[in-house]
DNA sequence: GACCGGATTGGC
DNA sequence: CCAATCCGGTCC
């Protein structure tokens, strides 16, 4: 059982971070247990050049702080009033990027994260962590979880079985109409035919 | 201080 | 298709 990537894992080009953290496994250690899950989508969100980013043009702000720290930290934020999502800081320090985790194949405390997402034994595993606000809650990751250093043993990454990445599919990211030009760029990764992926035919154009 | 709308989800 | 639900960002 290998222990919280590195530091340096996440000091890298946010592309390639996104990529590589698909087919790894995020682990949540909290009082009700340990969940995990693979990683099999993701989305970057570079910075003050990146019209989708909460740090577009650089903003500051109470949400935004931890962008700006060094990478390796939890970046979680609320939206639509109900719901929270995870990321992974990238970069160093005032370089504000991060990768939005959006669906992970749950691995384990399966039974928790039922709980957690107040479904029965018989609900489909991917109604579970097929979402970004769906992973959240099944995971036990909330705003409390805001700043975390992935690098300790709470809450991390570690890394996942060789090969797992082969098939990677790169797309526009979702829900960002609102983004003009940028909503067409591609960077939103996924494993290829994996079922736990939030939404497999968005978007139009690929 | 007011107003607008969202990196979502689930129900109709 | 649309409501839920509230906070951040913007502008006055």
């Amino acid at each position: 059982m290998t222990g919280p990537l590195p530091r340096a894992f996440y000091l890298r080009d946010t592309l390639q971070v996104a990529k590589d953290l698909l087919g790894c496994e995020l682990v949540h250690k909290s009082e009700a247990g340990l969940t995990s899950g693979l990683i099999v989508e993701v989305e970057a969100y570079i910075g003050p050049r990146d019209p989708a980013s909460h740090a577009y043009r650089g903003i500051r702000s109470d949400r935004t702080r931890v962008q700006y720290e060094e990478g390796g930290r939890a970046y979680v934020y609320r939206i639509y009033g109900m719901y929270c999502c995870f990321n992974v800081v990238t970069q160093g320090q005032d370089m504000p990027e991060v990768v939005l985790v959006r669906a992970l194949e749950p691995r384990r405390g399966i039974p928790e994260m039922r709980r957690r997402r107040g479904l029965g034994a018989d609900a489909d595993l991917r109604s579970l962590t097929s979402g970004p606000g769906r992973l959240c809650q099944a995971m036990g990751i909330d705003m409390a979880s805001y700043g975390l250093d992935l690098c300790s043993r709470r809450l991390f990454v570690r890394a996942g079985h060789p090969g797992a990445k082969r098939d990677l599919v790169a797309t526009r990211r979702i829900n960002i109409d609102y983004a003009g030009a940028a909503a067409n760029w591609r960077w939103r990764f996924y494993l290829k035919d994996n079922p736990f992926v939030s939404r497999p035919l968005f978007p139009k154009r690929h």
